[in-house]
DNA sequence: TTGTAGGCGTTATCAT
DNA sequence: ATGATAACGCCTACAA
């Protein structure tokens, strides 16, 4: 059991006071150059360990970041986290996890939770079902930079990274309809969140852009999942109104749709075309690979985390900085142009 | 932007000292009940928080567990960080996360950098890579609890959560040659780790426990990936002993060998059953869902998070744990009875 | 039962 | 350029 070394045994050991060691150890300006190389060197000698504890104490500093998501299993998410870790752990910040399970109450908590462990900064991904926003803003009243992303609120004060959901919506469509689709439903998840709100738009705009008529009535509710899929699937087969490309803001509701067709026997992509929406892992492996949008979480993450070092290295003005991140659309089978 | 409340502001205002309220808010028995009483409720009011920099520094105790795999965006090992924080979070437990990237060099500097972030307690699922244990040994001696999961070195005084691998290559095995299989091959992924090497193990000694003959040239290596499997789908293809069963310790080696054979012509399960292992979350979404094995990650990370809890509550005798995880057969298409 | 005082390891503000 | 000292917030002997 060894003990750890602090900045007196290292002041010791040289014959001066820990003050200035911690100055050496500081690039502080005030100190000789070679007592300052003594100290260095002295410290790796004797594999000295800056006390986190201390420093924190001291400087109110904890190089922690709180990054709330609704589910860390989830690929969107994991892979967001990959990114910020990337970018804030060689900058000396460690990410403390937080899952809200989709649930405000929990969100809540977590924020309570958040504040208690005294993060400097704060990334967060709100619930499914977060309605109101007051957790969030007791966060700004304590002045920890908080940075949203993809999931996203109106708050003052805060910055956000998100995909352009507009445009991701709008390169499905675009697509459905460059490989020849006519009449384009549209399968959307809870459509009060920004995400899936935002790819309804891009969806509606292409259409019109493109002078084809909007119908409402080709908007299906579904969740993002199986079941929901296989449910509105035959829902869009019961209609009079032939459907020939389905846009989904999930890839998950994608896929049920795409089982639920094929079960009956309706070829995919000469009768229906189908795009998805998120490039979960799955999507390429199926027999019938998914076409699918690209969300770069990864990149997000880091984007994120870097628009949160902004913030945390300068003691400026809270400037609210809002980033978008450009979906790519990924071809595949399931859309796939035929003659 | 408000201040963080400290017992003195407690102490101030009910007219007594620091101490005394100290001892009220950590159930000392040295103190009056109605004191207590009076200053939990003030705490309470004035939303109080103890300052973990504080605490950390005059207890020793970080309340953080450093948690290290070597991919976060992994189904298995996210979902282990899930089971992990449920247990841990309950108890005042945070865990910090780190990626070792399968690199032996990246683990061994995560373990300086965990060891620098001074937690309670360390989770850990080796890198592939990993050859030696000195870094681990390190950890021992600063005398911090650790807890292998899944994959593990054997090392005096830790404690490990591991799936019972042998048993999971048994029951995959024992269920191919239940369902007719009678010439069955093994693919398997590095050996060297311990978790591949029992799979084969299991394997093994089933096949000779069924009095089959058990034949080294059935026993193929072959990475975790699509490509892998393309590639001994052909090998096994190009045998002359005809292979009517396959065991395969990774579900993407599986679902390559699935593929290439499709693609061939070779009809599963008819002419070949295969059964995969982790069941990965695609498995289950293929036109041919895939029989495989599942590891219960989520159960591990509770499991391996309750065995650190014990050592990190109780300072006695570092008393190793060792506890297994039954595996499960989830039989799919891919292995079903075919007459 | 409560108060006093010291120290955990750092850094910043004095003074030298 | 360096040393002495105080303070961050908490806990715990020890004293009362």
């Amino acid at each position: 059991m060894e003990k750890k070394v602090t900045i007196y045994d290292i002041a010791k050991k040289l014959n001066i006071t820990a003050a200035t060691v911690s100055r050496a150890l500081n690039d502080n300006k005030l100190i000789s150059a070679k007592t300052k190389e003594l100290v260095l060197k002295t410290a790796r000698e004797l594999n000295y360990e800056r006390n986190a504890s201390a420093f924190a104490l001291r400087s109110g500093k904890t190089k922690l970041i709180g990054l709330v998501v609704p589910y860390i299993n989830r690929h969107f998410f994991s892979n967001v986290i990959m990114g910020a870790e990337e970018e804030l752990n060689p900058k000396g910040y460690h990410v403390m996890i937080f899952q809200s399970n989709d649930s405000f109450e929990k969100e809540k908590d977590i924020i309570n939770r958040v504040l208690k462990n005294q993060v400097d900064g704060i990334m967060i991904s709100i619930s499914k079902t977060t309605t109101s926003s007051t957790h969030l803003t007791k966060v700004i009243n304590q002045n920890i930079p908080l940075v949203f992303f993809d999931r996203k609120l109106e708050i003052k004060n805060t910055s956000s990274v998100v995909l352009d959901d507009i445009e991701g919506g709008r390169l499905a469509t675009q697509h459905l309809i460059d490989n020849g689709c006519s009449t384009i439903a549209c399968v959307i998840s809870n459509p009060k969140l920004n995400i899936y709100r935002d790819r309804l738009i891009g969806f509606t705009q292409t259409i019109e852009e493109n002078n084809m008529k909007y119908n409402p009535d080709l908007v299906f509710e579904a969740d993002s999942s199986l079941a929901a899929g296989h449910e509105v699937a035959d829902t869009i087969l019961s209609m009079d109104t032939k459907i020939d490309g389905i846009f989904c803001s999930s890839d998950y509701t994608a896929l049920g749709i795409c089982q639920r067709m094929q079960e009956l026997g309706i070829r995919i992509p000469e009768k229906i075309k189908i795009v998805g929406f998120s490039n979960e892992p799955f999507t390429s492996l199926l027999e019938l690979p998914l076409t699918t949008v690209e969300q770069s979480p990864y990149e997000m993450g880091k984007v994120a985390a870097k628009i949160l070092l902004e913030r945390l290295e300068s003691d400026d003005i809270l400037l609210d900085h809002n980033a978008k991140i450009y979906p790519k659309l990924v071809t595949r089978l399931s859309s796939k142009k035929t003659t």
